[in-house]
DNA sequence: GGCATAGGGTCTGGACTCTAGACCAAAAGG
DNA sequence: CCTTTTGGTCTAGAGTCCAGACCCTATGCC
């Protein structure tokens, strides 16, 4: 693999718009601004918040819905709605999109569980006192949160808090596409009232750290918090390897 | 800066193919894949190497001649080629791509500055002996490098094959986004004699951290190496500001 | 000198994409 | 029942991209 290769590798593909809007889609799916049950906004809103014709926004629609992820329906009150089908809970969903790209997953937990503590360690030495508010702020929100819908928004919105903390778009950017790509991949993290537990106690401990400027022990819950949600997966997956034995 | 806005933040533009391949040529011209003098592949060679239409190459390649970044010669043995206006030397360089993009600029040194130290470490930690192997070719050749465009190419060389080690392609995909990303606004790093022999000794003293396994050492030799090429810049651009006070 | 050749330079027709906008169909609310 | 909101359908026109044919120019070679 010489660098020559790296520029030339991969022939330039037409990418269509439409591809393109159902990126944003899924992001923003994946990432908890839409939750399940809840209703996107209308095709001419999209179009028009994209800056794209209402038949592109269409075009992604359709892929989405006749994919599982959303439903429309029509009419008055009409529109698209997210459906639940992002859980990884369902062996389902594990066999469509976990085990097919199992090998960038590895690679894309290992990056993050060596990538996130240095964003955690950085932060903690760059916070501003506003910096501090918006991460507190971000963190009460992630407290209050009902449900796991909001939990998912709540903890993103989060670790942005922390990594725009570094002051730093690049570190921001590269921690979002984390979030973004194991989102996708995921849908949600598994969730039950024991990780509940566990994560809410790390998250405090991580933004005690990080508003205090304790950077070292930062970089060290931070390593730990990401370690979890990695564990997490790996049962799931283990788990769902011996219940459907390799048929299909 | 929520969530909802980094998703949805700017409008999707309707990427043309031949954007795509002005990217990929400045790109192959920043990491020395071509170098000044040298001649690009043809057209039709282009056109087919990137799998799209030569007009939509030639299209790229105005861009770029008329940019003044390539020569293009009529006949037989004609073709384009690289001219050598990427030296950031040139008053008119740092004017032109330097001081516009400032802020990105300090925001990349310092993300780098971050993040490469943490890819040698880890480098330091998983190599294999095939990965020694690599790693001390592209040290001999970038020894071996008769000029400064040669010397280029195989720094670019030299510092993939490190962050191949990891093991991860994330890692190897931001190391070459940050090479990339400076090489762009660049050209190429300041040279001089001494910065040679500075960075031939660094370079060596890196080699060795990695390739032994010295992960600390590895670290925080690459947290200096970087920082080098990082002060050259600065000085480079405060002298231009000192020389040209502001007109245009 | 003259011819063959390897390049860039130009043009065309057709397939495909994207857009803007008009209009239809269904469901809910008043 | 009628209006409104929302998805569903269709069309005309502009723009993009491609494949391929053909032209122009400089060089190398006989």
């Amino acid at each position: 693999m010489t660098t020559a290769d790296q520029v030339w590798g991969a022939p330039i593909v037409s990418r269509h718009i439409a591809d393109d809007v159902v990126d944003r889609l899924v992001t923003a799916i994946a990432l908890g601004v839409y939750v399940p049950t809840q209703q996107l906004p209308t095709e001419r809103e999209l179009a028009s918040m994209l800056g794209v014709s209402r038949t592109s926004v269409r075009e992604a629609l359709k892929q989405l819905t006749d994919t599982g992820y959303l439903e429309v329906r029509r009419g008055r009150n009409g529109g698209y709605f997210v459906l639940a089908n992002w859980g990884p809970t369902s062996a389902e969903h594990v066999r469509r999109h976990l085990v097919p790209h199992w090998a960038e997953f590895e690679h894309l937990f290992d990056a993050r569980t060596l990538v996130e503590p240095l964003i955690a360690r950085t932060a903690a030495e760059r916070h501003t006192a506003s910096d501090n508010r918006a991460i507190t702020a971000a963190l009460q929100a992630y407290l209050d949160a009902p449900d796991h819908n909001a939990s998912r928004t709540a903890d993103s919105s989060l670790h942005q808090a922390i990594a725009e903390a570094t002051h730093n778009p690049f570190l921001v950017t590269i921690s979002l596409e984390f979030r973004t790509r194991i989102s996708l991949n995921l849908g949600a993290e598994p969730y039950s009232d024991e990780v509940r537990r566990a994560a809410i106690l790390q998250h405090k401990e991580l933004v005690e750290a990080v508003t205090t400027g304790n950077a070292g022990a930062a970089a060290e819950i931070a390593a730990r918090h990401f370690t979890l949600s990695e564990n997490l997966i790996r049962e799931l997956v283990d788990r769902a390897e011996h219940e459907t034995p390799w048929e299909q």
